[in-house]
DNA sequence: GACAAGATACATTCATGGATGTATGTTTGA
DNA sequence: TCAAACATACATCCATGAATGTATCTTGTC
């Protein structure tokens, strides 16, 4: 039955997205199916390759559906006042994976259901290099709020820096890999908390 | 040319493993044909299917020839009698992905070069699910070093070997994505050294 | 406001290629 | 000479992508 209202349109559009997402994380980019994905979302691959260019169009797709301006968060560190707001970026982010399913469920996909290849680095670069490319932004955030004194002067941003993406990227891949092992939401917070206290300027005496 | 000496057939199993190890870690287990793998070992896939029953037993052989008997440093908890014990165990699992070559890149092909699946469970199993299991490991023994006096026994063990499996699996995850940022041999065992110290019955002032 | 005309939103069909697995050669070392 | 150690050939399957079919919504026109 072709030619649907506009509206039913965006339906089997927003179905073909939704179903893709879920055969992705079942099966895996690279064996899912064009075929497997149009029949679990009701209709035929005519109907994918219709709103979809390819596979990995559609994958491309799903990315821009869901991550939006996910990561823009980390974009300008002017705003970190201080390390609360650090704390505060970080467990943001963090917590959304759980909160949001499709946000987690995508990013588990990008990571951990997709192989790396070559024909897929621009489609995987937005999630995996944004991410790979956040030591540098910790290590700056750190100068940031050690030039306003919220960091002990004396201590090392690289190293720090390395540290923090260490917890970081530690919690990201536990949850990643198992979400039964710690919640993003109840102990993220806690931990990157006690890291970001331990660089305040005084160690245990600044009751000011 | 058939019916070689045994050892020149031990060879070309050789062959075929490395060249596997090699074209797994570049295109990916999915993508990889055993056509291509026969083709840059220098054989057909004949020689390839005389050796493995299929793609996943090749796979299979690959994961017992390289990890042998690696993970069995974590098996025993009786023989750790210090902190130290503990820290050399857990860095020397680290330095090994950066030492021995294979190890390091079989390791990244299980985790960031294969999509789950069903069908590879059994074989990812063994190298996935062993790292997963290490947070019990850790918790027990931080439990051991705590009943031998080598940590505070006011800490939680829980809380503590969640925090060591985060700095392990983000030291683990980070340079698995990206060997340049760190070292395993340089930089890991700073970082773990300086949160199993933290660990120590007194802060600071244990210069007996 | 009714009615073509054309575009839309798919379904169907087909051609192609690539990968797998198996069956069958073929040569030579033991 | 037999069977090991492959090479070769073959049958099968499945996914892709494009081409084509088609029914219906939309739009312009009177």
């Amino acid at each position: 039955m072709p030619r649907k209202t506009k509206e039913e349109t965006e339906q089997t559009r927003r179905r073909i997205l939704d179903v893709a997402l879920d055969v992705f994380a079942e099966t895996g980019y690279t064996r899912s199916s064009l075929q497997d994905i149009a029949d679990r979302a009701g209709f035929t691959r005519g109907a994918v390759y219709w709103h979809f260019k390819n596979k990995a169009d559609l994958f491309a797709a799903l990315g821009d559906d869901i991550e939006g301006e996910s990561i823009e968060a980390f974009e300008d560190l002017s705003r970190l006042r201080n390390r609360q707001d650090l704390q505060r970026v970080l467990c943001d982010y963090l917590a959304r994976l759980e909160t949001d399913e499709r946000f987690g469920t995508f990013s588990r996909v990008v990571w951990y259901r997709t192989e790396w290849v070559e024909e897929l680095e621009p489609l995987l670069r937005s999630s995996r290099h944004e991410l790979r490319d956040l030591v540098q932004w910790m290590v700056a955030a750190l100068r940031q709020l050690a030039s306003l004194g919220e960091i002990d002067p004396r201590r090392d941003p690289q190293k720090d820096g390395l540290a923090l993406y260490i917890h970081f990227v530690g919690i990201y891949t536990i949850w990643m890999t198992d979400p039964t092992v710690l919640s993003m939401v109840d102990d993220a917070p806690g931990h990157l908390k006690s890291f970001l206290d331990g660089l305040a300027p005084r160690p245990l005496a600044d009751a000011d």
